[in-house]
RNA sequence: GCCGAAGUGGUGGAAUUGGCAGACACGCUGGUCUCAAAAACCAGUCCUGUGUGAAACAGGGUGAGGGUUCGACUCCCUCCUUCGGCACCA
């Protein structure tokens, strides 16, 4: 048998002897402390990809390392397993999605299984499970309790012809993707979860993720959470029914140059417009006819004069009210006062309407943009009656409070961040715990009858409305309080819900009583170190992050956040890009593992590029990691073979030096796990490990069998397989990933001898061999002996020597 | 448009955070071994020039240009390119 084929063997036979020996498994012990490892899971899709297995590649060599740190860790694996691709493939295959997931999550497993991972196999869960669903419907409840879900209409994208509701990704190019039929939006009644309540605990909470999470992650959640500080300010209307339009500014500062208002179409005051003047009704028709995507993507300033006028407030004036597409209806009051000279939409739309453009702001210093383009940035206040002369700044804060005493205006702190949609009109996912009663109306489901099971003789056609709504004996129940007659809610749960807190329930997977239990999660969260993609870093981390302080305040939790450290790896690629089916540009790692084995595979993915950054798939690199693993196979079958060692005088010093280069890269290592995340590089340590033993004159004396025998622990980190079996094959007994990871000694780094670097002006010249710690005057000496340098310096003098010491020797000349 | 990350040999990537640029690999070239090949091993490999049997030496070089400094891949300014996020957020 050849060896390749022989090591993938082996392979094999450790990973079930590991499993046999339930090496990995879980251990509460709340004396011991513990390390929380935890790698985003996967959406069984069908087989695993290569960024699966970086993922995971990755989470195990954390694990791992600090289990062998002597951290009690926790590795837990499971599955995203609700969502549309399942309901994508009933329909094309006429599978039902159950097991149409079951069979991938099977396949799925079996694959994350060749790859050698140190996961608590044992505990772990799949979403679609109703004994783990049950619990997204418990919170539920109890944040309908608290009043943090609300249901109000909302627009969805429907198909007229399959008369049903697409996701966003079945709208491809405004149509449908079964159909082609145009999308067209619709309004339905759907849950909310009002997220935005938390919003300033979610950036609250960033001051302990600082220096922990990627600043970049930060920056993208702080910007999509999108704090504004501002003013909210009543304008009369004139002559009409319509009282007052509040309307958010950032820049109150600007309140003289207020030409006109600006509503959104969708806003009350619009629709009432609407039902008096027939060409604003006829223009909200058309407006309403594009969809939002295409409506937010549009350049020209649309709008139409709605007949009516406000009064600004600081100075009485009469202006216009238009009612303009570029007006979000979402954001803040979906009313805006325009100032065109200082907002540059404000000023496309005054040109564009010619409406009058009133400076009101000049530079401080430089010159200003106008008339050319809004200026936009702040000032001092000029035709501002009594308020010119102040900057922008005390401008904002005088004038709202001006106002405020007036009772028409008040400081008001403004959110980009919406509440959060959870209603699915679709079968595959957690169904919402509501029922509709003909008498008493809206109810939560009450605890003791959850779950509410997911019926499984559905039919999924991909036509109609949510196929629960069909089936019947499902949809009709009876209300708790009236025993009248009442319907199920039919729509299920956003899937991100799922994966809003299955961190905290891997502690505890199994409790059927609540959704765990706090003498667990007390001990193992936060999660210590999460890993997974920096697509998720708005969605998916927004949501856990918001779900953890929800728990913390029912008292679940101990922590205000769920993940201590995040670490987001880049995509893996071929050919300079993401790999996907489209482009035909997929490895599989099954194919690589049978061909290679897990560890070469495992070895390549490390060894090629830091986490962080973009992974460029090369088989001749796997290649060069298979023979690596080779060249340290074959150092071990050296070692056991050696014999005849003639210690020669240089023993001594050898042996010293090649401690002092061991024990340096030893420490660059526990460095660049610990606290770079720097597995390229630590493995590249590992390499010169290897090539300094294999040039070591002395191979085979007790220092260097010491080393291997370290080696081989360090590479159980990276290569679990290569190293047990090399492990037992120098008399190990138990498993060496159950070893702990060797120490550095500092004491053994000696170093009698440093050779420095002699510059001249900047420019390296010689370098000279001296004592470590030699003083200044005494490196002079050496430096003045060098015959190079003494050439140099000949007919120069000498201004300046810069001496680092250790380091080096720098002469200024002239 | 705004925010962010990055740009280093033929390739992936290093560089103790301001101190010997190119570690460790891949690839390539030459050699040893072999009937041959693979594997392995040894040597070379940033560019240019002078030079030679081999060597050696000089100069240049981290996207471009400027600056700070004895000294810059690293810090500051301007610009270019690539990738990611947000995108009428008042």
């Amino acid at each position: 048998m050849s060896w390749e084929k022989e090591f993938k063997e082996k392979e094999l036979y450790w990973q079930k002897k590991w499993e046999q020996d339930k090496i990995f498994e879980v251990k509460f012990d709340p004396g011991k402390k513990k390390f929380y490892c935890l790698v985003m899971f996967p959406y069984p899709s069908g087989k695993i990809h290569m960024g699966h297995v970086r993922n995971y590649v990755i989470g195990d060599v954390i694990a791992s390392y600090w289990r062998m740190k002597g951290y009690n860790v926790i590795h837990p694996i499971g599955w995203d397993a609700f969502g549309l691709p399942a309901e994508n493939a009933a329909i094309k295959h006429n599978i039902h999605p159950e097991k149409w997931t079951k069979d991938n999550i099977n396949n799925m497993r079996s694959q994350l299984k060749k790859l050698g991972i140190s996961y608590n196999w044992e505990l772990e869960i799949a979403t679609c499970d109703p004994e783990y669903y049950k619990w997204n419907q418990w919170f539920f409840i109890k944040m309908y309790e608290r009043d943090l879900v609300y249901r109000k209409k909302a627009l969805v994208n429907w198909c007229p012809k399959c008369q049903t509701v697409l996701a966003n990704e079945q709208v491809q190019q405004g149509v449908c993707w079964r159909c082609d039929s145009i999308v067209e939006q619709k309004e339905l009644e759907q849950w909310f979860i009002r997220i935005t309540k938390y919003a300033e605990r979610l950036l609250e909470g960033h001051k302990l993720l600082e220096g922990k999470w990627p600043e970049e992650v930060l920056i993208m959640q702080r910007n999509w959470i999108g704090k504004s500080l501002g003013s909210e300010i009543k304008f009369k209307v004139v002559n009409s029914d319509f009282v007052d339009l509040d309307i958010f500014t950032t820049r109150a500062d600007t309140l003289f140059g207020a030409t006109f208002l600006a509503v959104a179409p969708e806003h009350n005051f619009s629709k009432f417009v609407a039902s008096k003047n027939f060409e604003v009704a006829y223009y909200l028709e058309k407006i309403f006819k594009k969809p939002l995507t295409e409506r937010k993507l549009a350049k020209e300033k649309s709008g139409i004069f709605s007949g009516y006028y406000a009064i600004n407030p600081i100075n009485n004036e009469k202006i216009p009210i238009y009612i303009a597409e570029y007006v979000l209806m979402e954001y803040g009051t979906g009313a805006i006062m325009c100032v065109p000279a200082h907002d540059q939409r404000d000023f496309e739309f005054a040109r564009e309407h010619n409406l009058p453009i009133r400076e009101v702001i000049k530079p401080i210093s430089g010159s200003s943009t106008l008339p050319s383009f809004a200026y936009e940035d702040d000032g001092v206040m000029i035709n501002s009656g009594e308020f010119s002369g102040l900057t922008s700044e005390e401008g904002r804060k005088k004038i709202t409070e001006y106002l405020k005493s007036q009772g028409l205006a008040d400081f008001k702190v403004q959110y980009k961040l919406k509440d959060w949609l959870i209603s699915r009109q679709r079968y595959w996912g957690t169904p919402i715990p509501v029922i509709y009663c003909e008498n008493c109306g809206v109810l939560p489901v009450r605890e003791e009858d959850l779950p509410v099971v997911l019926p499984k003789n559905v039919e999924i056609t991909g036509i109609g409305e949510s196929p629960l709504k069909y089936v019947e004996d499902w949809v009709n129940t009876k209300c708790y309080r009236c025993n009248g007659k009442a319907k199920r809610e039919t729509d299920t749960m956003d899937t991100f819900v799922d994966s809003s807190w299955y961190y905290a329930r891997y502690c505890d997977p199994k409790n059927s009583n609540m959704p765990f239990d706090k003498k667990y999660t007390n001990y193992w969260l936060p999660v210590d170190q999460y890993i997974g993609g920096i697509e998720h870093a708005c969605m998916h981390l927004i949501y856990s992050r918001f779900w953890h302080k929800f728990m913390y305040d029912l008292g679940l939790v101990e922590t205000e956040e769920p993940f201590e450290r995040l670490l987001t790896q880049g995509m893996v690629t071929l050919g300079g890009v993401a790999m996907s089916k489209s482009r035909g540009n997929i490895v599989e790692p099954d194919e690589i593992i049978s061909k290679y084995g897990a560890d070469t595979t495992r070895l390549f993915i490390l060894f090629a590029a830091p986490p962080q950054k973009q992974l460029e798939w090369s088989e001749t690199g796997v290649e060069g990691c298979w023979r690596f693993i080779n060249r340290v196979d074959r150092l071990i079958r050296r070692l056991l073979e050696e014999k005849n060692l003639n210690f020669d005088l240089d023993y001594e010093k050898e042996k010293v030096k090649l401690l002092s280069e061991y024990n340096k890269l030893l420490k660059g290592i526990t460095l660049d796990i610990e606290e770079e995340y720097q597995f390229n590089t630590a493995i590249s340590k590992i390499m010169e490990i290897v090539n300094l033993l294999y040039s070591y004159k002395y191979f085979g004396d007790d220092i260097s069998k010491k080393i291997i025998k370290e080696l081989i622990i360090i590479l159980s980190v990276f290569t679990p397989h290569l190293a047990e079996e090399l492990w037992h094959k120098l008399g190990g007994s138990k498993s060496v990933r159950t070893e702990m990871f060797p120490k550095y000694n500092e004491e053994l780094i000696v170093e009698e001898e440093i050779e420095i670097p002699v510059e001249i002006n900047g420019k390296l010249k010689s370098k000279v061999v001296v004592k470590k710690d030699l003083s200044e005057d005494d490196i002079k000496k050496v430096v003045l002996n060098d015959k190079k340098i003494l050439e140099i310096l000949k007919d120069k003098e000498i201004l300046k020597w810069i001496i680092i010491k250790n380091k080096l020797v720098n002469i200024v000349v002239k």
